[in-house]
RNA sequence: GCUCGGGUGGCGGAAUAGGUAGACGCGCAGGACUUAAAAUCCUGUUUUCAGUAAUGAGAGUACGGGUUCGAUUCCCGUCCCGAGCACCA
């Protein structure tokens, strides 16, 4: 035992003694309720951890080692996101394989994070690039391509139920969410050839096959990810990078879009990313609209938001893009509109961010504009996007900004049919009315009504004119599942001699051994080259591997089970441990992992494996702690701080407790090495609190009533605290207490007891040292949290602040049961009082029981 | 451009069912202990004016209004900063 708080030593010892007795290890034990407290698990990056990353896992650590003091059984685990393209990257520079470079890495951060003294259950730690995990990874996307999702049912149903569907009634009324496939009768599927059923299921598998595009760059013969493209150009070399078609594995998340949307008024999230993530999902209603295309007998459909302003639409707008598009050309001016749409295709990245500026082409024909039977013009132009609503618009350039400034560029007819609900549009327009609240006029049956009312009965009109129906479009597009890289989990897929993809039997596929991680220049996998691994005698391989958010999906789930080789985790596990209470980590994820969770989730929902449909009920996104510049902490700018250099200097227990001191864990705030000083001298103070000198000073002498109010007070304050994740003011409660009790010399048992255990959480080591030298056996981490008694905190008198109008000018001192005729009759004899009401009559006495008095004169 | 956050001392930040603004910490200044330093402890520290001082008076939570006995907190408008989305019809 040693009179000086000796971090080093003690910190040590603990972390030994924690981890031989397994106290973090955690059972399903059904005599507790049970809490489960995660972290955003990392890629474990060459860089190792800087003082911003251990921000939330400090958070969340404090939570579970409250909730466990509080008799939860806890989950708290950690794993390692280590699918990714850094450790590829790195291996085409260097040819050292990715898993040996990322198991080094792992053994760093495993490191690190021991030193900072977390309560993680190691024995359940997962590593998304294990075959142990990833087979899982497989069988999951095996259930996606194995199922469709049923719009009535609004769930996720076998694809045997589609296959006798189309068995019995053909294509009528199949009420799969999916693809647009023609008619066929029961009779024409039974004669389907396997490669025309394939083609047709395709379109409704929730793993399929898609034309999606890709960011192809020429110069490197490869395809990159989105992270590896800035601003249009290559992260390395800077070369241009173009949108290509290509097909790929994609998943089916537009099926969930509105129970995406829905599921997040059931959550706990802050506003901030739920409104990212609607945003992401872009849910607009509006009605698709027929064109007949004038002299023939084709039609152009359209989807509007703004069919009330449908009097107003002097042209129409194809998207380049759009398949069918020659149909909607003269044959005299399709060349030049094949030229246009051939220049929109190439245009790259840049190219199009950089002009915003209106091109486009005449293609010759006109439409019909229903409402007016008036001819309109047809144009090409490449603001309108092909993989948005129909890929085709009605121009109402009077009531769009980007319709107006079209029509300005080609001098088209700007026709205003909104007007300010007061006042009258000032003509000709300079720039588009585009407010929503308006008056229709110049509009024959919606004249009169508000833009509101106005849709409404537009789209009545539409569907009962037979022109079209009300309609609802999503930005969410279907999520790109397919990467051409080596790094990743393989598909469980082979294709057969037609080119059917067939779902593997034996799992996990292996990631084999490859001679370069160079990517093959024809924008396949460098697993194409791997021959005898592509030709199985099942068929041949897919050689794309998944994205980095495939194994980030469903990790949660691992955890409940992470030993199982059966089944991604036992019905019982995931019965006990449910879903996620907090989960803490970087709000970056918003459209990314945190979409994709609840996704996967909803559809291992829909085939009950789990009985709930929102992984994460509680949501905290830390904030980034920047360097003492103010900048973003990187090697770039060198104001990097290592957690290791800061534990051995001060101490893991004051780096933890200086993280939450920063500040509001949500808040981005700069390091500040002085800072930490404060915190540092604290634990000094709280030390010398049990020993005096070089003597062990603690006694069991009786506390005061004062003593008492310090130790409640702060049980409260720090209690309240935790519970709403307010970490900082905790650390003040620890720091005023400390110095009360300083002040008062008090070494009671009765009150540094308590004490102690209100900081385990934070500073586990300290305290617990300090307990076993109360002579306690038991580890600190397995107590009760002490219990706040509200007795000791009842005043019986308050020093009021006397303000005479709104001005505090005195204070006077009052029994808190003293009647108000009491109060009013001292304070307006009280010398100050009439002082300053300087003879005026009183106009009004405010008493607010224990809090202040205000004399209105 | 649209959406969502947010503007409080030299600095990080406290305090919002409306009720003594600046808790706690950093920094700074002065002091005690010491031969000296470190460590520790004590005092002061929003600002302006008056006073040797205790103290007193005024201003003050981005800016301008409003509601109220009373506004950092609620409402309206303006400015600034940050984040997300971005030709989504």
């Amino acid at each position: 035992m040693s009179a000086q708080y000796s971090f080093t030593e003690i910190e040590k010892k603990w972390q030994a003694a924690w981890e031989n007795s397994k106290l973090y290890s955690v059972q399903i034990d059904p005599s507790k309720p049970k809490y489960y407290a995660l972290d955003m698990f990392p890629y474990p990056s060459g860089s190792g951890l800087h003082v911003g990353h251990p921000l939330g896992y400090i958070a969340s650590d404090i939570v579970s080692r409250y909730k466990r003091l509080n008799g939860f059984n806890v989950l708290h685990p950690m794993g390692y996101d280590a699918f990714g393209l850094p450790a590829e990257q790195y291996a085409i520079q260097t040819g050292q394989h990715p898993s040996v470079t990322t198991e080094q890495n792992i053994k760093r951060f495993r490191e690190q994070l021991n030193i900072m003294g977390f309560s993680y259950d190691w024995d359940r730690q997962v590593k998304t690039c294990d075959p142990n995990y990833y087979q899982f990874t497989q069988r999951i996307f095996a259930l996606f391509f194995n199922h469709w999702y049923n719009k009535s049912a609004q769930k996720a149903e076998p694809l045997s139920t589609l296959e006798a569907h189309f068995s019995a009634n053909g294509s009528a009324d199949h009420n799969a969410h999916g693809g647009k496939i023609t008619e066929f009768s029961a009779q024409d599927w039974q004669g389907f050839s396997p490669v025309q059923k394939h083609n047709i299921l395709n379109q409704f598998r929730l793993a399929f096959i898609d034309e999606t595009t890709v960011n192809w760059c020429e110069a490197m013969g490869t395809v990159l990810a989105n992270e590896e493209v800035i601003n249009g150009l290559s992260e390395r070399g800077g070369y241009p990078v173009i949108r290509k078609k290509m097909k790929q594995w994609s998943l089916r998340i537009t099926a969930y879009a509105d129970r995406l949307i829905e599921g997040l008024e059931r959550i706990q999230w802050s506003d901030a990313i739920k409104e990212i993530q609607k945003n992401w999902i872009g849910r607009s209603q509006g009605a698709e609209i027929d064109f007949v295309v004038r002299g023939t007998l084709k039609t152009l459909k359209v989807f509007t938001t703004r069919p009330d302003t449908i009097f107003g639409a002097t042209f129409m707008v194809v998207a380049p893009e759009l398949e069918n598009l020659k149909e909607y050309c003269s044959d005299a001016l399709w060349p030049a509109v094949q030229e246009y749409a051939n220049k929109a295709k190439n245009r790259s990245e840049i190219d199009r961010m950089a002009d915003t500026t209106k091109t486009g082409v005449f293609t010759g024909l006109e439409a019909i504009n229903p409402f007016t039977g008036e001819p309109i013009p047809i144009w090409v132009s490449d603001y309108v996007l092909a993989n948005y609503g129909t890929g085709v618009i009605m121009a109402v350039p009077a009531h769009d900004d980007r319709d107006f400034a079209f029509a300005k560029a080609f001098n088209l007819s700007i026709i205003p049919v909104i007007k300010p609900a007061n006042t009258e549009l000032e003509l000709p327009l300079t720039e588009s009315f585009s407010a929503k609240d308006g008056i229709c006029f110049n509009s024959g049956f919606l004249d009169g009504l508000t833009v509101k009312e106005a849709i409404q009965a537009a789209i009545t009109k539409v569907e009962k004119a037979g022109w079209g129906q009300a309609k609802v479009n999503y930005k969410l597009r279907e999520a790109g599942f397919g990467r051409q890289r080596y790094w990743g989990e393989p598909f469980p897929i082979t294709y057969d001699s037609q080119g059917i993809p067939q779902l593997e039997n034996q799992l996990p596929v292996e990631l084999p051994q490859v001679e370069s991680y160079k990517p093959s220049g024809n924008g396949e996998s460098p697993l194409s080259a791997v021959s005898d691994w592509v030709n199985t005698a099942q068929g041949k391989r897919e050689t794309d591997t998944m994205p980095g958010w495939a194994g980030s999906s469903w990790y949660f789930l691992r955890y409940t089970d992470p030993n199982n080789s059966e089944v991604f985790a036992s019905k019982e596990a995931l019965q006990y441990w449910q879903q996620v209470d907090l989960y803490v980590g970087g709000s970056e994820h918003a459209t990314g992992h945190l979409l994709y969770s609840r996704f996967w989730t909803k559809f291992l929902f829909d085939l009950g494996y789990i009985s709930w449909d929102e992984p994460f009920k509680r949501l905290v996104n830390q904030g980034m702690i920047m360097g003492e510049d103010g900048q973003k902490m990187s090697k770039r700018w060198g104001n990097v701080v290592n957690p290791d250099d800061v534990c051995a200097q001060y101490g893991a227990d004051t780096l933890r407790m200086y993280e939450m001191f920063l500040g509001p864990l949500t808040d981005s705030k700069p390091w500040n090495t002085n800072g930490i000083e404060g915190v540092s001298r604290f634990f000094g103070k709280f030390w010398r609190l049990f020993y005096d000198g070089e003597n062990w000073a603690v006694s069991t002498e009786k506390a005061s009533n004062e003593e008492l109010k310090i130790l409640h007070k702060t049980i409260k304050k720090v209690t309240e605290d935790i519970e709403s994740m307010s970490f900082n003011t905790s650390v003040s409660a620890f720091m005023v207490a400390t110095n009360e009790l300083g002040t008062l010399k008090c070494r009671k048992r009765e009150i540094l007891e308590p004490l102690l255990i209100l900081l385990a959480p934070f500073a586990p080591h300290i305290a617990e040292e300090l307990w076993h030298q109360l002579g306690n056996k038991e580890s600190i981490h397995i107590a009760n949290w002490p219990q706040y008694n509200a007795s000791f905190l009842v005043e019986n008198s308050f020093n009021y602040p006397i303000s005479i109008n709104g001005k505090t000018r005195a204070q006077m001192e009052f029994e808190l049961t003293a009647s108000e005729d009491e109060i009013k009759q001292a304070v307006l004899n009280h010398e100050m009082v009439i002082k300053w009401m300087e003879g005026k009559p009183l106009k009004k006495f405010i008493l607010v029981k224990g809090r202040i008095v205000n004399v209105v004169v």
